[in-house]
DNA sequence: AGCTTTAAGTAGACAATCTACACAATATGC
DNA sequence: GCATATTGTGTAGATTGTCTACTTAAAGCT
């Protein structure tokens, strides 16, 4: 574990959307699954995670419901809903301009091949 | 301007940096830039500009001296300091870092071509 | 009994953006 | 001479979403 590094602000939800729409998961494996993927990069702290989780529900975007993990542990499973669909699809084309809008600034002759 | 968005937060001062590399410049050219740069995406706002700047300046990485503009204004022109430099080569690179973790959540498959 | 792992959660600090103002000097129009 | 637009710098306060640090709880193993 080199370098990880912080997340950045507002790309938190973009992440357990995303993450969901692999599958319904809880917390807890939602994290460890970003973590994983980004090849250990982005960390999700706790303190994080389930605020956004709760920021989620509320927005109707994930629906959750208590079951019992692999482990035998109760959990909180998380899936996404159609209006979290939507907004999954929003927040990646949000991100989408926003890298395209940093490479434009960051290296200019390169035109930003769409 | 069909779509402008927010800034992502952390990114403000890579941005800046970066537009100094091109030569020493003023607070509002500098904003500008940013914005045509990006096609109207990215819009700095006042209040976000200015503390950045004395936040960049207060560290070390640009220094300022008060000028007179090309439209006979006074102004305080910022350029990069060597410390600077050396933090804009650490924000991009983090930049990357962070585009390429994203890239990984966004869609797996696709091995990060570094 | 005690320790580790899995899982959910909260409280409070902190940082960077935003909106909405205020201020000042120059140039232009009447 | 006076109003208005343009250029340019700045502050105050709200908001938001991370973070660190801590708490709780149950299961499994020794």
């Amino acid at each position: 574990m080199p370098d990880r590094i912080d997340l950045l602000q507002g790309t938190l939800d973009l992440l357990i959307l995303r993450t969901l729409q692999l599958g319904p998961a809880h917390g807890h494996a939602i994290a460890k699954h970003i973590q994983r993927t980004s090849e250990e990069v982005l960390q999700v702290e706790t303190g994080s995670l389930y605020p956004a989780l709760h920021r989620l529900e509320a927005q109707g975007w994930i629906h959750a419901s208590w079951a019992v993990s692999d482990k035998g542990k109760r959990a909180r499973y998380y899936r996404l809903t159609p209006a979290g669909k939507k907004q999954l699809a929003a927040q990646q084309s949000r991100w989408q301009q926003w890298s395209r809008a940093m490479a434009l600034v960051l290296n200019p002759q390169s035109g930003g091949s769409s």
